[in-house]
Order: C-alpha cells, then structure tokens, then sequence
RNA sequence: GCCCCCAUCGUCUAGCGGCCUAGGACGCCAGCCUUUCAAGCUGGUAGCACGGGUUCGAAUCCCGUUGGGGGCGCCA
C-alpha cells in the first residue's frame, strides 16, 4: 500500500527554518515511496492563531513542496482545516467515553499555567504522570481525559528506534476542554486516522507524546496504525529548540528579503542529519532515494555558513540562467535585463544570495564623475582601453591584460586602481572587463577620466 | 523533581568489534594560481565527554557518571 503522509503546521507563527526542515521530511518521505501528501492546518488553539492559511501555502510552496490534498485544493477528506472538524472531533471523545477509555476529570484549571510550565526542579511540586480527579466537584467544569491502561506502552518509532513508556509514567492527557473543544492530541489522533494516515513524521518534541497518542490511536480502533518517525529537532546556535519569535530565520525572510535561493535551502535542509553529497541535488534527486530510517538521531544545528556553502555553489552551478535574471531584476530594476545577463558570468562565481547578486550591479548606478585617483594607469593605458574594438567581454579582457604590467606589485595597483575609478567604493566587484561592458565606452571614458578629442 | 531522547573535529557527518595512525564536507589558517575582490587548486588545523566492564581486540557492545536537549494538569 502506498503511504500517505501530512504535514500538520499550526497557524502560530511564520514558518521557520526549523517547520521547512520537518515538511520536507514528511514530504522526502512519502514521496520516495510513491504516496500522498496532505498539508492540514491544526488551528486547534484558537488563541494563538496569529498567520494565515494562504501565508502558510505560500511559504510551503516557495520551497517547493507540494500536496495532494489540503485546505486549498481540497480532496476526498475535505476540510483540512482542524477547527471546521469539531463535530468528529467531538463524537470520537464521547465513542471513547462510552467504551470507558476516557473520563471525565474535575480537578479545577491551574490558576497560571504558563507560569507552571516554567517552573523547573523540585519548586515543581509534583512527580509522577498527571492524574485526574473523577470525583464529580460542583462549579468545575470537567475535561476529559485519556484513561491509560495499566501496562507500558512500546512503540516502534522510523528513526528513534523502540520508544517504551511505563503506564504510570504517561500522563492523562486531555481529550477534551472544559468548553467542549478538542485538544490537539484528540483531533491530532481522529484527523490522521479519518484522512487515511499512515505515516506521520514530525518534530522529537513530540517524542513524549507518542504513547498517548498511540493508546488514542488504539482506542479509536485505528487500522492500520500509522507509522512514525521523530526527528531531532533542528536547534539554534544556542542549542536550543528554534523559536517562532526569531525572525531571522523566518522562511520568507530568508527567502525574500535576504534572497535565499529556496531549492538551496531545501539541499541544504535536507542533507541534515545524513552524510554528505559531492553534488547539489534537486528535490527529486533528493526524493529518489531518501530513507528516514538512516537519519541521525542528534539534533542538528542551523549553521548559516554551511548553508551559504550551498546557496553559493547553488547559484555558481545550478541556477538557471533565466530564472537567475529575473530574480536580479526584482532587487535592481534600474538595471536593465540586457545589462544583467551580460554581467552574470562575472557575478555568478561571487554571491550567495539573490540580493548579493543586485548588489553587485550597483556599481551602474552610482553617478559617473572623473576625477578619481587614477594615477598607476597612464593617460595612454586609459585610452587604449576606450578605444577597444569592439566593445565585448572577450576584447576588453584582451585589452586590459595586454594594458596592465607583468610585474605582480604593479599588475595589483593598477587593477586596484581600475576598480576604485569604474566602482568607487565596491569592495567585491565582478571583474574589471565586466565593469566595463556593463558601464558602456562613454561612462567608462568619464569615470576613468579620459578627455575626449575635442575637448583635448 | 519525574519521564523520554541524544553524545565522533568549532559545525554537519562517515564509522555498526579488527580495514581507524578515526575519513569527508563547511568554517578557519597557509601556499599556489589569478585581471582587483571573489572563485579555483594544494596543504594544514582540529574530534571518539569521562569511568568501569565484556572481548585476544572497542569510536563501535553493556553499565554508571557527566553533559546537552525535549516533555511533564484543559499550548501545539
């Protein structure tokens, strides 16, 4: 049987490097093999919905991931959007209700749970797994919870091996809130299974959940249970989980404002955690043979230089010219497109980013005026270099190697002197021909400061 | 505090008992090349967390310690 795969994002924040990190393993891995994948937006706490649908679809699809089913094409399963699900939700917890694999609890809500959540070490106040107070207590509002079964729980996980938990070690979890609407963990649990899961890959923060959602998944009478797979979770610098709060490595900061080519972001995202390739692969090369169970187990750090590494090489040898012009035109569109394609040789070999690549145009904008020190090239050198004919890449390289001296100390000062006087101020310039090609024979006459005839 | 997971160069990793004097990539350093700056090429730097076992033999297996991460009453 084919599988069929999701990727469940909820709508609390801009996609990160580290949920394009997990997409595109729930994706590499339901598509080596041939299946479905079904993006579904897990809205479940409506209090912290803070980004769209469409931001989510339109981050995902920068990447280059797709789906079959999901909340914009729709598909047999429709909605997949979990808070338009609610009534299955809600009859799947009274069916476990009835079968007495949940009950209700009436322990009164915790006056601040954030502030328990923080709390650390023995001020915690509490050991053990939760467990709820079934005795009916007038003026609480009940929530209902998963009963666990006396006996450990063993479940096989794709990439963290056989994952047990004691019974008196899992926790009650909550089914349903005191209001009536489902938890993630129920809906979670119903939605995979009335959509056909089969193999769910997500975040190792969820490692811990894995036996609770096992027993709902079991009490629900799912069949064929999923398969699962755990990922270490992709950290920070500081080697902690990646928050939603850090911008910087928001997808579509990366994506476009820094330039960041989205496919080397995938090569670069994907290879975590797996041996390096000598070549840059494509979605698909990576799809042909991505196996989740050889994935390491040690969370990988986000390593900006690494992955310039790869946008660098990616832009070098991989990006297609056309696609490459007109990404250079959103960010320079003072630049002509002739201009941009004559020039791409020269910059290609020197960026790491889209907006690198502008960059390097701008020295065409910068307005021309004489006068520069220009003093190692002879008023003759200058001239000659004017008078090339014709006006082409390959002629102007002649030109300037024959113009410049064979002594090494000198050849230095004088193409120093070439890029201060065609690009003031650029420290990293495409070569010397390129500047000027892209300048054209009147504004490379000016700014080198060479007279014309009549006014000479 | 309790539970779960992890542990090879700064970073990503190869290694699944002898092939390891621990290999590669990125970074960093140096040299070469070169039409500046880049790029390219060559070389270098740097690691099996610690302690016990098991074994003829351990980076590889077991136990412990330490360290790191994750989770722990109606967030996802």
């Amino acid at each position: 049987m084919e599988p069929r795969g999701r990727y469940a994002p909820s709508p609390t924040g801009n996609m990160t490097v580290a949920n394009a990190y997990t997409a595109l393993r729930a994706w590499l891995d339901v598509k080596s093999r041939g299946g479905e994948f079904v993006l579904r937006i897990d809205d479940t706490d409506p209090e912290r919905n803070v980004v769209t649908v469409d931001s989510i679809v339109s981050d995902l699809t920068s990447l280059g991931i797709t789906w079959d089913e999901g909340p914009d094409v729709g598909g047999p399963y429709a909605p997949y959007v979990v808070s338009r699900r609610l009534e299955r939700h809600v009859e799947a917890a009274r069916s476990l209700e009835a079968s007495g694999r949940a009950y209700w609890d009436y322990t009164p809500p915790l006056e601040d749970a954030s502030a328990h959540k923080k709390t650390k070490g023995a001020d915690r106040g509490r050991t053990g797994a939760y467990r709820g107070n079934p005795e009916p207590v007038s003026g609480v509002e009940p929530v209902l919870r998963l009963r666990v079964p006396d006996a450990r729980v063993e479940v096989h996980d794709r990439v963290f091996g056989e994952i047990s938990q004691a019974a008196d070690d899992i926790g009650e979890v909550a089914l349903l809130r005191s209001d009536g609407t489902p938890t993630y963990h129920l809906a979670s649990c119903v939605d995979d299974i009335d959509m056909r899961i089969t193999s769910v890959v997500r975040g190792a923060d969820w490692l811990n959940s894995l036996p609770q959602h096992w027993l709902i998944l079991e009490a629900l009478g799912a069949d064929p249970m999923p398969e699962f797979a755990h990922l270490p979770l992709l950290v920070g610098k500081d080697g902690q989980k990646l928050s939603k709060r850090e911008g910087g490595l928001a997808i579509r900061h990366l994506v476009a404002e820094e330039g960041v080519p989205p496919l080397a972001l995938d090569a670069y995202l994907a290879n975590l955690g797996f041996p390096e390739r000598p070549d840059l692969l494509s979605l698909t090369e990576l799809a042909s043979d991505f196996d989740i169970a050889a994935h390491n187990r040690n969370s990988p750090r986000f390593d900006p230089k690494k992955l310039r590494s790869f946008t660098r090489r990616w832009l070098a040898e991989k990006e297609a010219e056309d696609s490459f012009v007109a990404e250079i035109r959103d960010r320079a569109p003072a630049v002509g497109e002739d201009t941009v394609r004559l020039l791409l040789p020269g910059v290609r070999p020197r960026v790491g980013t889209y907006q690198e690549a502008a960059d390097l145009y701008a020295f065409l904008l910068a307005s021309d005026e004489a006068g520069r020190d220009v003093t190692p090239i002879s008023d003759e050198v200058a001239a000659r270099i004017i008078g090339t004919e014709p006006w082409s890449a390959a002629q102007l390289e002649a030109a300037v190697d024959s113009a410049v001296p064979t002594d090494a100390e000198q050849r230095k000062a004088m193409m120093k002197a070439f890029r201060d006087a065609l690009a003031p101020g650029f420290r990293v310039t495409p070569p010397i021909h390129y500047l000027l090609l892209g300048l054209g024979r009147e504004r490379s006459r000016i700014r080198l400061g060479v007279r014309t005839e009549a006014a000479g």
